[in-house]
DNA sequence: TTGTATGCGTTATCAC
DNA sequence: GTGATAACGCATACAA
């Protein structure tokens, strides 16, 4: 590590100064732009590159108003089904020349807030988010969307927001088919740990749940029914409050594959047969579910297709300056399928 | 989503004009400067408030040469490793305001130059790295460092680079930790599933391998160690032609979890007994390797501690004009741990 | 303590 | 097809 100070980098009048153009000529040539002839552009070009030219940024989104980069605020990375999400965001924005700024709120509405604000800061052509559990209110996301930035919810969404683009798994379908699932293999008794009403997600599934003990004819057990925060933990402690009764569920809907994880262990260890006396349903797909013995009944939300649909939205939008074009919906449902394993 | 073209933000003028104030007052107010009256301080926070006001990053950056943003390459984010690192690094990094710009090369070394280009297009203010597996050569990282961007390398390193910060696990010590458990458990003919011996990583575990080997007086089949991609396929693959044989290893350490866990589900299978007829050590901790049955042992990376030790370094750095102070070093090694489980 | 003036590197609008 | 010039929004050297 020298001693040396920050370098200047070449700019477009180094190059300018270089072959006897103006700087206009050179930005033109750089960007592409019909009116420049061949061997200009060509001198340019290579000009720029023995000069170790790269645009800078700042000064290019400062004057044109356009970032070419694109905001995400995601609760944490590491759950599979975002980081799934962010992959093929990454992935295909790239394609189009766009840079993605990935921030994790850790689940804090707080730092969800405060995010905005950065993202703000940054001028994002756009911003994609999937908020915490905690956020009810997304005023924080109004500035983005009053200045024309497009904004793009999935996974946790808005529930009455017109002017944002949503995208989201079909919730309420996947906690219809997880629970007819467990009713069809024979359930009576089925309890369900759902997530905290708060969020969409958990509404839906709730609803899915509810709607498929209906159409069975089965009878809720309030006492079997949680709402909290998906974690190993949580749901252990659930468990044991569950297997504390007189009377036991047979069958068990997650609204997460951890809490599934944590409530197997559970029945492993207090020797409770799975899927024999109680069977198991969880719900995402994660990777987990099929190394764990015996491999974990749960629900596919295909991360793939809803990135590929974010991108695809994004950049329609980009495209026509953050307007929707002709009949297309604001609001998109990708489907849900129900992965078939050995706890049910 | 309605038709209004992109709004212009408030600008420090309009805070300016409605204080009758001059910009530059507005802009040291906001900026904390000492030589602003409190009263004055107050008054225009309050105004920037009131008008939704909120700094333009690229014209900060471009007048001050400074982003405060920092930006992160690694080969995927879903490797729990990366995962947790990126995670600690983000939050770590919140702290001194600055944000994060993650990219992922997909372990490919062309995507790899490229994100480094369009990192220092963005101008951040240092860089850095986990690069892929194929990165020999690093002089794509040169003028980010040409001109005074600091760049740390973490985990994927380069062997001979005095300008950049180092920082990697004890890999040598993993290997040989490792190697040398599986001897003391009482194994006697050991194999070895490595990474390619084009990355640091699996040249220093190997290393350690064959330390242990030899300090255990054990010899070496040469057929039974595999430098390849550590993946599923290939971990079952190399299993494969393991267990073809005549003789058959009693003890297995792979360079990862991924091909542990491809190794314990071939041995289920084949009906061959872990731990009583093959002990198998994993590297990572990943958490699938305390869900899966047997619990597999493995080697601790302490990813926490390779963020915060990232954070520590490139927050001296940049306070110092990237200039490494005294007799710092720029080479850090963390330690690695043991986890000892149900496969050995 | 505040104001004036300048420039960061680029692109857009005119001219030619 | 190219050049001159202004402007984007902010931070800073210098002046007051």
């Amino acid at each position: 590590m020298g001693n040396q100070k920050k370098v200047q980098q070449n700019t477009i009048l180094d190059i300018a100064e270089a072959l006897k153009l103006s700087p206009a000529t050179i930005s033109r040539a750089l960007n592409d732009h019909p009116h420049v002839k061949h061997k200009t552009k060509s001198d340019v070009l290579k000009m720029a590159a023995q000069l170790g030219y790269r645009r800078n940024n700042m000064a290019s989104g400062l004057r044109s108003n356009k970032t070419r980069t694109i905001g995400l605020i995601v609760p944490r990375i590491s759950m599979f089904f975002h980081a799934e999400v962010i992959t093929t965001i990454q992935n295909g924005l790239h394609k189009y020349g766009y840079n993605l700024i990935i921030c994790q709120s850790n689940d804090s509405l707080e730092m969800e807030k405060e995010l905005a604000e950065i993202l703000l800061s940054s001028r994002v052509d756009a911003l994609i988010a999937a908020c915490t559990l905690s956020t009810t209110d997304f005023s924080h996301f109004d500035q983005l969307l009053q200045n024309g930035t497009p904004v793009v919810f999935y996974d946790r969404v808005p529930l009455n927001e017109q002017k944002a683009i949503i995208i989201k798994g079909d919730d309420f379908r996947g906690g219809y088919i997880a629970t007819s699932h467990l009713a069809e293999t024979g359930c009576k008794r089925i309890a369900h740990i759902s997530g905290p009403l708060t969020s969409n997600l958990y509404q839906d599934r709730s609803a899915g749940f509810l709607k498929a003990m209906e159409q069975h004819k089965l009878s809720i057990n309030e006492d079997w029914i949680f709402h909290q925060e998906l974690t190993h933990t949580n749901a252990w402690e659930a468990m044991r409050k569950i297997f504390e009764g007189r009377v036991v569920p047979d069958g068990l809907f997650t609204d997460n594959d951890t809490s599934a994880i944590a409530a197997l262990e559970f029945a492993r260890e207090k020797g409770i047969n799975v899927p024999g006396d109680l069977k198991i349903i969880g719900y995402s797909n994660d990777p987990r579910t099929s190394i764990i013995t015996p491999a974990i009944t749960t629900i596919e939300q295909f991360p793939d297709e809803v990135g590929k649909k974010i991108v695809e939205m994004l950049m329609d939008l980009l495209k026509n300056n953050g307007n929707i074009i002709g009949e297309k919906t604001t609001s998109i449902t990708i489907p849900v399928q129900l992965i078939r394993r050995m706890t049910t």
